[in-house]
DNA sequence: GCGGTAATTTGAATGATTCAAAATAAGTAG
DNA sequence: CTACTTATTTTGAATCATTCAAATTACCGC
């Protein structure tokens, strides 16, 4: 399915730039809205860092792309959507990956009590080191 | 142990705003800045919001508060510390409480992989909805 | 192609936070 | 108790990411 249809399928107009932010998202994930704006910026010249913030808004809202904010960071996006994974992120650097799954499964993510809340989804957020500052470090 | 020797216990100089900082997230966790300076500017007219964040940031530091970003939110200050224990945010207005912790213990928070990074610790957080949304929607 | 409407552009505003220099106060030594 | 040293606060300004709003533009169904 091409971009452009995976927006129309959405419900959403298939513009230039929207395809582009969707296209850096594939090539990079886990980037904040000056990233994509960067890279959209150079197929789209017209763009502005405003209209990058509005279309994440907009693919977000259509679940084109999730959105994540660690502690520390600007927002990020990707584009893999639906599954519940969760993200490593580098206390260091920032740098964010992906983790599948947590051992244990769906029952893990259950809390023991959740002081009256009704619990829709458990985000879980690994904090440590990547490999390049594991290396520097060293 | 009073506050000022907590304070001092930790190396810091035992100041009032800093006494009224840690007394205000006593009666009020999960606050952010705004929140604490509302409380802590009547204890202590002469200070500011910037000096509220000098202060969190200083007992953060030095291990005495800890400081949580949920997504959507201001940072948010509380003083329990030391222990593993995760939150549950309401999705509508924010409202967060303590999550001692998930089924599973400790193995539930080691992923599956972690893309060649070293991970230190694990933070949870629940998304859902607190008793007064789900009643004032009913 | 035309028109209606969604989307972008442009410019400004916001809120949370950080920075930096000057003033002040805590703790300590005498 | 006094003075000194240095941590802390104060004050004011600056930054960053993000949001808002009005005017312009461009997508796409007809």
């Amino acid at each position: 399915m091409s971009t452009e249809t995976a927006l129309r399928n959405a419900g959403l107009r298939a513009t230039a730039g929207r395809v582009a932010v969707l296209e850096a998202l594939t090539s990079m994930p886990h980037s904040d809205a000056d990233h994509v704006f960067r890279v959209v910026a150079s197929a789209v010249p017209t763009t502005s860092i405003q209209s990058v913030h509005n279309i994440l808004a907009d693919l977000t809202a259509a679940g084109l792309t999730r959105r994540i904010e660690p502690a520390g960071s600007a927002a990020l996006f990707e584009r893999r959507v639906g599954d519940n994974h969760h993200h490593v992120v580098c206390s260091q650097c920032g740098a964010v990956d992906d983790v599948d799954c947590v051992v244990g499964h769906a029952p893990c993510l259950a809390p023991a009590t959740t002081a009256g809340f009704t619990v829709q989804t458990a985000e879980v957020t690994f904090w440590g080191t990547c490999p390049e500052c594991a290396a520097s470090a060293a």
